[in-house]
Order: C-alpha cells, then structure tokens, then sequence
DNA sequence: AATGAATGAGGGTTCATTCAT
DNA sequence: TATGAATGAACCCTCATTCAT
C-alpha cells in the first residue's frame, strides 16, 4: 500500500541493506522524476543518497531496474487504490468514475514525482504502466460492449475509447498536479467525468 | 505542404546546400522514428544522409536543433491541413470535428515517421513537441470555452479539457498508426467524433 | 603428500582456522583452473568456500598469495613425488626418466586443476608457476651436465636442453590431461622418454 | 612480409589513418611485451601512441581485437620466413630443420617484442599460434610416420611428438632471446636441432 | 574469527563536436 | 562547402579491499 515500500522485511543484520536501498530508490525517484530516465546517471543517485558509486550497484542491476522497480510498485499501490476507492464508491457506475478521479488526483497530490515518472511523456514507464488501469480499462470495454448491445454508446470502438479514456486521464493528472492553480481540483474531477463515456448519451441533433 | 520539405525553392548556386540540408533532415526523420532523439547520433543521420560527419554541423547546431527544425515544419504543415479540411467541411461543429480527424489520419498515413516523433511515447522528444502542440490548445480551449458559454458542454473546465482532448487524439493516432489493424479507420473517426465534447449532451440518469 | 592439503594437523582450538584455509585453497583450486587467476574474484572464491567476503582476508594477504601458496604446495608435492618414484626405480637412467614420466602423468590424472593451473598455458597464472619451476631445472641442468661430460648427450647446451626438457613435459602434460583421449597413456610416456636426451645417440648418416 | 605491416596500400586522404593505425599497434606490441595483454589498457595504448583514448576506438574494436591482430600479422611472417629459408635450405631433413631454427633464431633477434607476446606464457596468442609450425608439426608428422613405417623412431606418437616439438622450440627461443647471453647462439641451434625427432635414433643399449 | 555492506579507484567504451585539409 | 580523423569528457560497471558489528 504505501508506495515507496520497496524493502522486504529485513532481518536485524539487514536492517542497513534495506536502508540504503530505500534511500537509493527515494534519490532516484526524485531524479527522474526531475529529468528523467535517460539524464540521470548511476553517479547521480548514487551521490544523492549518500553511498558510493558501486554501493547502487549491489542493490541494483543497473538504473533501468531501479526505474522499474519503482514503476512497478508504484503502479502496483495506485491500482489498489484506486480499486479499494471504487469499490467502496458502490453500484452505479458514474460514482464508481468519479470515486476512481478522486482518489487518483489523491495519489497525484501525494506523489508528484512518483506521477511526473508515471504518466510523463518520454520514459520507458508508459509501457509498464500499461496495464495499471486494467482494472479500469476492460471494465470500460465490458461497460461500452453493454451500452452497445444497448444500443446507447454506439460506434465507440471499444479499443480505441480505451486509448482515448486512459490518455486523457493521465495527461490531465500529469498536467494539473505540475501545477494545481491551472484549475480547481474539484472542475478536474468534474472533466473527467462528465468526458467519460458513461457519461454521455449521444445528441440526435448532430451529424 | 508537404512535410518533408525543409528547404526553400533554392537559387541554382544553393541548389546543393539546400539538397544537402533535405537529405540530412529525411534520414534523421527515419532514424528518430525508429530509434528515438536520444538513440541517434549525429554519425548516423551524416551517414544516413551519404555525407560526412562534419557536414551536418554545417547545416544545424546540433541534433537537437535538427529534432526542433522537423518538429516544427510537421506541426506546421499538419495544423494547416487540418484547418483547410475544417474549413472545407462547414458550420456544423461536429462535421469540423470529424473532417480534422480525417485529415489527421490522413496525416499519420502518410506520414507514420513524423506522427512516431511527434506523438510517439517513450521519446524524450515528446517534450519539445508539446511545446509546439501547447499553440494548438489554446485554440482548442477558446472554442470549448464559447460552446461552454453557450451552455453546451457544461461543467467542462476549458483548460482541463483541452489537455483530455489533445491527449486523446494524439495517443488515439499514434497507436493506430502504428498497426492499422488494431481498428478499422471509420472506427477510429467515429470513436474520436463521438467522444468529442460537442457530441455529447450529460446524461439525466446518473448521478 | 595429499596435494590439496595446504594445511597442517591442526590442534583442536585451531582447527576451525585451518579447515576454513583448505577451503578457501581447494574452492580456489578450481575456481583458477576453470578461469585463471586473473579472472577470479575474491568474492567467489569465498562464496565457493561459503565463507564471508571478509574472511577470506582473514587467512591470505590477497589473491596473489593464495595462488601461490597453492602452487608451492603442488610442486612440493610434485617433486616428492617423482623424486619417489625415481628412487624406486633404480639406477638406469632411462628407467628413471620413465619412472617419472608415469608418475608425472599420475600426478596430473589426479589433479587435474592443479595441473592446469601449472602448466597451463593461458592462465598469468604461469609466470609465478615458472618461478616455481626454475627450482628444478637447475637439477635437470646438473643432470645433462654429467651426461655430456661423459660423452653422451653430446653437442647438447646443458641450459638449453634444460628449457626444451621441461617445455616439452609440462606441455605434453597439460595438452593430454585437457582430453585423454588424445593420446593412449602408454605413447605419452614412451614418446616423453624416447624424445628425452639420454634416449638417443647421434646419428651418423645426416647432416 | 614487413612484420610490423598491419596497413593497408592507403591512398592520400588515408595516409593518416593508416599510420595513426600503425602508432597504435606498435605502441601496444612493446606494452604487450613488457605487460601482457591483461595488464595493458587502451588509455595506456593510446598514450603511449600520443592518440587521444577515443581514438583506439575508431581503428580497433578493443584490445583484443587489436592483439589479435599483432599476433595473426606477425605469425604469418614468421611463418613465410621459416618456410622460404627452409625451402632455401634443399632436401636433407636435418638441413631443413637447422635452417628452420636459424631462421627462428633471425627472427627472434629482430623482434623481440614480437617473440615474448607470441612464444611467452600468460597469452591468449597460443591459440591463434597453434598453427604456425603447421608447416613443421605436420611435415614432422609425415616425417614421423615414415620413419615409424621405416621401422625407425617408432614409438613416437605424432601427435604428442608434436606437442613435445612446438613447446621445446618455442620455449627456448623466448627463454634466449630474454637474455642472449644465457648461451651461444650456435649452441641453442645445434641444441635445437639435436633434440630433433629427425636428428636422432633409438640407441639400441638403453631400456 | 567471521560477517557482509560499503567503498572508490580505475577500466572499457561512446559520441557530440572540432578542425586541418 | 565538404571531409573525416581526432578529441576527450563523461558514462557504466567491476572488484580488491576495508571495517563496524
């Protein structure tokens, strides 16, 4: 649950192992959130956790295991959330998106490198990060293929509103929590719900 | 118009600058496609491009210089032929909406190389295009901005919006061009269309 | 006379200390045969003995010196060996020179990773094997000294023959021990005791 | 023929390249003579070359390849020399075999850095070596089989006969030429020659 | 005596950029 | 203008060795 946990439970001889890899991936977090994957060096996070070069090499293969370690907890703790959040939201859909928006602007708020690592734009996360709304994304498809066979929500591939769906959401995240005064959270949320899928019903009066 | 054109028509005694400029900025567009900015070396576009290592220098700053110079005229080219197709298409906001998702795709078949660049995911080079895009949502939020004042698309938040929107049909565009199977073309269009802002009118039966 | 015994009886309080010397010597054994001294790390050879990395520095000043406490042993061993052997078989000087060519090969069946490590070729490892070695050419030295004061073995260059007698055992040793098959036992030795000096005469028909 | 030739014809432009190549490779055949190739870095190699490091790269892929490359260069004039002064030499084997180790002997004395990297013993160039004295171990070989044949020299196996040859030549040249002084030349020859499979017969008084 | 995490110098390698021709 | 060899700073990574526990 808590996102920067990536330490196993560590015996009293281990107690400094642990340490210093928590605080190596803590210094590594922060830089790539700051320049990403690519612009920051063994050296870096090395230093800005206070070891020495090689230290991050015994607890690390290289930097792109740390960045995925990282990535995958990290993914690992914001679906929980967001399922735990939903679930308690209860029945009907819309409360359930809703419930998911706010608990992931939460997260957003709680974890600004952590969401600047996720869902930015250059770095090899994405593809992690793929199937973190899982969760959300086939119960969407599931929800649209209802609506369909509804005949309401008709001609939305469900594919393609799943790529739409889940770039929209993380865009709108990564851009509000750079900077919160764009907009008041509680209009984020709102957007985010109201250009849901399920939250619209085609106009007749349109081509 | 065509995006690959770099150069101006060229005097006769420039005729072979200007060549040398175009193939240096082909090969690179090749090359970052495939490989990202960061993976490319300045070797390998000289290469690429049949000249010499230090050639390129005598034409762009640096590589990155280069990524910019492409960037830039692709957003160019593009965001003119979208508003012609929009223009060509009518009053009707949703009969725009759709010719510009036409035109785009037709864009991203033409030109699978630059819509990797400009909208692809794992390069660093997003960054620059979002910079590039950042001109076009301004546009896109004044628009929503009046439907709003229209009462239409209520309780959107212009700016909020406008980010779903733009990451929407971008992510929607690159992973489609990157295997058209993945849905059909009218599929694509159609979902972009319907899941527009102005196609849509909130539902009165949920929360 | 074991080979691998780099340590002695060991009083009870000591024998601790002691074991975890031989094990450190015979994991290294190996470990230099299989890969050389060069490419052998402290920290395997600890791991191998399952000791800590730590200990290691415990019982040898470094790398170097357990490589060499391992081949002074070996060739005191060796030496005892065939002096032995040679005893024991009497005066003739051929059936010396037989008598060690058996017990050298002996020596190697049973050690095979002492003797790549000795007379192995690719391994830094047989620079101090040398220095070792050039204990015991003097004495061949000596040996085709009398020879050829007594007229046999004439016109040979007492050091000279030295170098290309033992060139040619250990390596004859170390190429057949590498793969048994190449070679029945039996030829190895006749072919080392028949090539050997006191073996042959001048021929009066060549050049 | 030029041992120290590892250049290509070189037209103007490539003038430079090729002699940069050329710096490099002798300034590594003196540092792999005094230190091995594992205890030689490229920075060493290039400094002592006067190149910059980068540069090492740019003619060779490491330094192995680049050892490599000394060892096959010189081995194959080695082996033309042998050959052509053997050939000058005529018919009687014994003649061959003298004129072989003189030329050996010429050989060494001209390029003893060559002689300690080629016949010295921490080197991966046995391996590429293996089949210098092709010309020799073979025609030994032959040689062998028809005295076996003959009834004469029987009991030599070729193969180990072989082994047994290469190491003694081999070895004694890199042990003479270390310090000439250690014996005469003519008698490191006429010892060489003596030791030869061809040059003697088995005494019929001796086990 | 043993442990094992940490150290940090040093080696291999790449590549953007320069500059003499 | 073009060439392409050379540069050298900077990265990644290893491993012999130390030292607090």
């Amino acid at each position: 649950m808590a996102v920067s946990n990536l330490a196993e439970p560590a015996r009293a001889p281990e107690r400094s192992r642990a340490e210093t890899r928590r605080r190596l991936a803590a210094a590594a977090t922060g830089l790539f959130a700051r320049q990403g994957l690519q612009a920051t060096t063994t050296v870096q996070i090395a230093r800005a956790a206070g070891v020495a070069t090689g230290t991050f090499y015994l607890h690390f293969q290289d930097k792109h295991e740390l960045f995925r370690a990282i990535v995958f907890e990290a993914f690992a703790g914001l679906r929980e959330r967001l399922a735990a959040r939903a679930a308690r939201a209860g029945a009907p859909p819309l409360a359930a998106v809703r419930a998911r928006a706010e608990e992931l602007l939460d997260f957003a708020q709680e974890n600004r490198s952590l969401v600047r690592i996720l869902f930015g734009r250059d770095h090899e996360a994405a593809e992690l990060g793929e199937d973190v709304f899982d969760d959300t994304v086939p119960g969407i498809e599931a929800g649209l293929r209802r609506r369909i066979a509804a005949g309401q929500a008709a001609a939305l591939h469900p594919a393609v509103a799943a790529q739409a769906l889940t770039a929209m959401w993380t865009r709108v995240v990564a851009w509000w929590v750079e900077d919160p005064k764009r907009a008041p959270r509680a209009a984020v949320v709102e957007t985010l719900v109201r250009m849901h899928p399920f939250a619209s019903a085609p106009r007749a009066d349109e081509t």
